[in-house]
RNA sequence: GCGGCCGUGGUCUAGUCUGGUCUAGGACGUUGGCCUUCCAAGCCAACUACCCGAGUUCAAAUCCCGGCGGCCGCACCA
């Protein structure tokens, strides 16, 4: 059995997750999260928030819709990138990318060619297939959205997002506002979306409707190497992949990113920030170092708006280096196609240090002669003149007399130029860009394959503490003698106090031990004879199976500390002699 | 989507080739009871399965076909 196996196994027995519509007979790329699956994979959530929003300055989140009107899609360009034309041979079934083979075999350029017309080009060209020399098939598209119809009639086409980050660049201007207008602006989401991949494979490594966490970091792109949060972190080792290493087959190097970011192997600071911060992250999801590396997508992999797309891969049992997160430069692209295809201005003013004053000169068309002259080609006359260069208009005026414009010839009388002085105090830009982006089925996956260990026989889910779905098991020794009325009423205050705990009188103490290790509970509470003595519990500890005993009157004031990362273990109350040690 | 292998309780599996003694066996699990003073103890009882659908046959877990799903390889992969 492999690891992948043993913890898939373990997820489904236990209830961390499991395929979905199992009594339908399942369809491949969706999963169930179980009971303790729905926390795990929310307390995974809640720690990248802390990471990725909670921990960076002027980072948001908002929540956007799943379902968007074609045009957004239009605009984000996945309308036309995430579609592939394929075709298919109709003797051996393989199939091609019909632009790559068309180019391939004809050795024309097809890009931006309708369906019908690559069509055209199959079968005046007589193209076979290139493997077995049969008969090809029509072209066909094939888009990985998941395609609907918004209300009753069928005009309204609509898309589940393929990614989270178009919500926040629609709604870019308006939040902008609200955060007062500051750069840098991170805005993140966490969302579910969806892809229909034409075959998801390995569990929930690759789903057909996920959860996404995506953070979209706005910036003026004058100040990308601009990034004082980075000077705390440029130390940070990563292991790295770059591009030029994979085009040459060598292995990752190890580097700082400081380091990394002078070789010019990270196109700026501000991504090599992110690296440092999903390092981070990831190592506190009890990811060990050598198995984080990040790995320089190649050109040909990149998505059509990135400049730059560093992934970070785990190292996951019998699928090797596996990505999770990867951190794109967006540069302008998906607010430019926005301004562009929506017409809304979402350029972002920044006040200049010191105004500056310039000279220039400006044009004022003589509506006095224009309208005489031209009638009613004036109106239009005076709206082209508008548009031209003053200077340029003089210098022609000055060389040949006069100016065609809108199809009029216009001479000097038309025109009059006048010397303005005028205060620039600031420039108009798109921002930039920079996107992390985390799959977080595959981070649930992640965590419990490393939190997986074996134990004399037995499974112990090592997850760290601030992850576990369940926090606290409490036990009564035996059930009777009164322990079970002690360990209820202990459970009972701890509920109330906020923690996830759980109450277990079910089969032998060793019995009850050994299931909450299988579903990571970091500590257990038992009730013993002795408790009846001198109100005290013993607490054991899920890893090293070691007690300690404590006083119930302190017990909620130390669990606290403990979940709260300010005590260890060792430190709560006073060793306890058992026969483990 | 193609090819190969595969699909039996909650989990792992025996049985499938050679159709009938399979009202489907085992182990672990879960539930209830008894017992039980710290790491899956014991005893009793209960629970739960032949992926779905059609077909061949007197008879199908077993053979045939289709579908769905899984694993591996190829292809695809923001």
């Amino acid at each position: 059995m492999t690891l992948y196996d043993k913890v898939m196994e373990l997820s489904k027995r236990r209830g961390f997750l499991w395929p979905s519509f199992e009594i339908y007979g399942g369809t491949s790329g969706f999963v169930t999260y179980g009971p303790y699956g729905a926390i795990l994979k929310l307390n995974i959530e809640n720690m990248w928030r802390d990471f990725f929003i909670y921990k960076q300055e002027n980072f948001i989140e908002i929540e956007t819709p799943i379902i968007m009107p074609s045009a957004v899609f239009e605009a984000s360009g996945h309308l036309e990138h995430f579609t592939d034309p394929i075709i298919a041979c109709l003797k051996c079934e393989k199939r091609y990318r019909a632009d790559h083979l068309i180019e391939e075999l004809v050795g024309v350029s097809v890009e931006g060619l309708a369906i019908s017309e690559m069509n055209k080009i199959v079968k005046e060209k007589d193209l076979k297939c290139p493997d077995c020399k049969g008969d090809l098939g029509e072209v066909e598209l094939f888009n990985l959205m998941f395609k609907t119809n918004i209300g009753a009639y069928k005009g309204d086409v609509g898309y589940a997002r393929p990614e989270a980050a178009q919500g926040m660049f629609v709604e870019f201007k308006r939040i902008f506002n609200i955060m007062r207008e500051k750069l840098p602006l991170g805005i993140a989401q966490i969302g579910k979306t969806m892809r229909n991949e034409i075959s998801p494979r390995k569990g929930v490594t690759r789903l057909r409707e996920f959860t996404i966490m995506e953070v979209e970091v706005i910036l003026d792109p004058e100040e990308i190497n601009n990034c004082p949060a980075f000077e705390k972190y440029k130390d940070t080792d990563i292991m790295l992949l770059t591009a030029s290493l994979q085009q040459k087959g060598e292995p990752p190097v190890n580097i700082t990113v400081e380091r990394a970011l002078e070789e010019r192997l990270i196109d700026n600071k501000w991504l090599a920030y992110f690296l440092t911060v999903s390092k981070n992250f990831v190592k506190s999801l009890g990811v060990a170092d050598d198995k984080i590396r990040f790995r320089e997508q190649l050109p040909h992999e990149k998505a059509h708006y990135s400049k730059q797309t560093i992934d970070l891969q785990v190292y996951l049992d019998g699928q090797g280096w596996t990505e999770i997160a990867g951190h794109a430069y967006r540069t302008d692209w998906d607010l430019s196609r926005h301004i562009k295809y929506s017409g809304v201005d979402m350029r972002v003013f920044k006040k200049a240090d010191t105004p500056l004053t310039v000279r220039k000169l400006v044009l004022k068309p003589s509506k006095a002669t224009i309208g005489p002259d031209f009638q009613k080609d004036a109106a239009r006359v005076i709206e082209e003149l508008n548009k031209l260069d003053a200077a340029e208009v003089k210098r022609q005026l000055t060389t040949q007399g006069f100016i065609e414009v809108a199809g009029k010839k216009l001479t000097s009388k038309h025109i009059e130029f006048e010397e303005r002085e005028e205060v620039v105090k600031g420039k108009k830009f798109i921002p930039h860009v920079i996107e992390p982006s985390y799959g977080a089925d595959r981070l649930v996956y992640t965590t419990l394959e490393h939190a997986y260990s074996e134990k004399e026989g037995r499974i112990i889910l090592k997850l760290p503490v601030k992850l576990a779905p369940i926090q606290i098991m409490v036990y009564p020794l035996v059930e009777r003698d009164g322990l079970p009325d002690v360990a209820t009423q202990i459970y009972r205050e701890l509920l109330g106090e906020g923690f996830r705990v759980e109450y277990d009188v079910s089969g032998s103490i060793g019995r009850r031990y050994a299931r909450a290790d299988e579903i990571g509970v970091p500590l257990g509470i038992t009730v013993d004879y002795q408790t009846l003595e001198d109100k005290t519990v013993t607490v054991r500890d899920r890893d090293t199976w070691r007690q300690r005993r404590v006083f119930i009157s302190e017990l909620v004031n130390i669990l606290k500390q403990f979940f709260e990362g300010r005590i260890y273990f060792n430190q709560i109350g006073s060793p306890v002699d058992t026969n483990l040690e």
